[in-house]
DNA sequence: GTTGACTTTGGACCCTACTCTAGGGTTTAA
DNA sequence: TTAAACCCTAGAGTAGGGTCCAAAGTCAAC
């Protein structure tokens, strides 16, 4: 039995985006259906399925489409690229995503003080900033209070 | 004895960006120096330095331009906004960014995977690509052995 | 055999976040 | 007092990532 395929409307409903962006990415080389009807009409697999996947994934979390194309890339490329080059590339996106993920965590923190510090009531939010949050974190004083 | 003011380029030079993206971020409400100078020289102050650290973390953690307006604005529209809006705010954000940061984690794990299959040497990358790794990992079989 | 929901292509258009240019004023050090 | 290095505004241009047509073909059901 052959593989279930997918039309357009099908995969970018389960995929969650609209059906030009698919043949956007069509035209950037990043997702090619594995075949097409015989009127023309693109047929996507499961791993074209899985290779969206990945691609809205590492959109996600800030790759840019052409980073994710060589990304993607890597598995077309064996026969001029070593392995080294390889590694080389990833063990750089991985730092990276190291940084970034620092970086959130940070924010993160700032948005947390932030939100600890908000009552939650009705009340004028007369002393909830950012900045204030951001303060509040750098002097690493007393634990924030609440102010509201 | 009053605070050190900064200059446009004195400012761009220490956060790293153009001084047209300093003024990108003023016409659109992110970013105004405190004070002008008599010939109109915009001039930053310590508070307008922080700011500007906060809009470009928060911008690599991909928050996009209006979002982090829209954070800054919550000191300034305290007296329209309750507390409980504020919160809700940023109970949203946070949310976000936790999921953003389980997706990075995944990322990284796919590349670590690629990474560590690949032995880092001179010869073809004949099977390392990002989708076996993948499916390393969704199949949690047996750590992938290294393949090159 | 026609209606309605699907698909195709190509190309124009849009938003975000800058980036650059032109034409001009200011500051500072020699 | 002048040259170099800085700053100003307004507006045009750019790259990335879509989004929206229009005109036309396809398919399933009635």
């Amino acid at each position: 039995m052959s593989e279930k395929k997918l039309r357009i409307g099908e995969l970018a409903k389960l995929v969650q985006v609209s059906q030009d962006t698919l043949r956007f990415y069509e035209k950037h080389g990043l997702l090619a259906p594995s075949v097409r009807s015989q009127a023309g009409y693109r047929l996507y697999s499961q791993a074209d399925l899985e290779r969206v996947g990945f691609i809205l994934s590492a959109k996600r979390v800030g790759f840019t489409l052409n980073e994710i194309h060589d990304l993607l890339g890597l598995e077309v490329t064996k026969d001029e690229k070593s392995c080294e080059d390889v590694k080389r590339f990833v063990d750089e996106k991985l730092d990276n995503l190291n940084q970034r993920i620092v970086e959130m965590q940070r924010i993160k923190k700032t948005l947390k003080t932030l939100s600890d510090a908000c009552c939650g009531g009705a009340e004028p939010a007369t002393r909830c900033t950012i900045l204030e949050a951001l303060n509040a974190q750098s002097e690493s004083g007393p634990i924030p209070r609440r102010v509201c």
